[in-house]
DNA sequence: GTGCAAAAATGCAACGAGTGAAAAGAATAA
DNA sequence: TTATTCTTTTCACTCGTTGCATTTTTGCAC
């Protein structure tokens, strides 16, 4: 058996309170909606959504876990002469990429971004997932360099590279710049820090 | 008159409920306790811990305004002679000695330290405050050197630094080491970081 | 198909954080 | 003292989240 019936179900179910939770956010607000709404809305109990869902916020960073694995494969796919700030420039590239694009899975970009930017608890926890991802990243990058780059210099490079890029967007938004100038100033962030650490590895 | 009763008042319930709260987070732990056993204890209705504090979180950063204020005051306090890099050195140092010496209030150091590192809500919790932190300290930055260095460099200086440290504590932490070498891991990544930071201002 | 075990969905009750509004209490200025 | 202003309390309510017991759905063996 290829996809049982039974997980099928359970992805169509994922996606309805996605859609359902994406939708109302964007027509009344992310605290205005209430957890009632999406479970009506996706035609299930209200108890269900948390078999889905660990809670309220999570449902916005439904592909946040695809989104380090699609990272991650790339650090993976790693070739013997690429230095640690040739990856680094790659996983910068990619992360824009991503954004120009759209999320990859639809529009949820620039909703998620709206939002995140707006609501406190989800900026705290984007903050958050962010951070995780960063302890991963760091890990998988001290592996692709097993003995020239310790964890903790890891660490470092992925924590600077993500802290520079995070306020940079942060400031550029403060002064609402538009979108492209937002892109440019993460890549020049991004170029000086990378180029800034050329001391590791 | 010098400071109304009223004043002085309301700075004894602040200072009750911040008391109370770590006396119980430090013997129940932060989830098990209750708003309602934290007003018990600091002998007001649950009602007005609402008044002095946003959140149940909140309480435990009590003194994450007076820190930065200072924080603050050390940038406005450069001197002419002093480039982007000595400021950023400067904080860098002042952070790691409010950590050794304690909070400069008292021991609510180690309670915070454990109860972030271990309760998520937190720990974005504190990711939020930092990053509000981090840009107000990139437009400081930015006001001390209108000139050389632009609001988005100084948000990427800003970043990258806490950023790195940041990583590079909860990868240190993730490893067990000792407290030390800990502090030692963090002046290597600041020195690392605003060494390369060197191309800006 | 029928029956059965596992998995998933539901309903219900409960708890705790947080909010709004009105009433009571305390400090201040006159 | 009195009128005014600020603070605290009380009460009622919403919402997110969880535990538990029950029912429904699904996968599989026969």
């Amino acid at each position: 058996m290829v996809e049982g019936l039974r997980e099928r179900k359970k992805q169509r179910t994922r996606q309805a309170l996605i859609q359902a939770a994406l939708r109302l956010f964007e027509e009344k607000g992310y605290e205005e909606t209430t957890l009632a709404e999406i479970a009506a809305e996706a035609e299930v109990s209200t108890r269900t959504f948390f078999s889905y869902f660990a809670s309220k916020e999570d449902v916005l960073f439904f592909d946040s876990q695809q989104r380090l694995d699609r990272a991650m494969t790339r650090l993976a796919a790693k070739t013997p002469d690429q230095t640690v700030a040739d990856l680094l420039r790659q996983f910068l590239e990619d992360s824009i990429e991503q954004v120009i694009t759209g999320t990859g899975t639809y529009d949820a970009a620039a909703l998620r971004a709206r939002l995140v930017l707006t609501v406190p608890s989800l900026q705290a926890r984007a903050l958050h997932l962010l951070l995780d991802s960063q302890l991963t990243l760091a890990k998988a990058l001290h592996e692709a360099f097993p003995d020239r780059l310790s964890l903790q210099d890891a660490g470092t490079a992925v924590g600077a590279l993500i802290g520079a890029i995070m306020v940079t967007v942060m400031t550029s938004v403060d002064e609402g710049k538009p979108i492209d100038e937002i892109i440019a100033a993460v890549r020049r962030a991004g170029d000086v820090t990378i180029a800034g650490l050329g001391s590791l590895g």
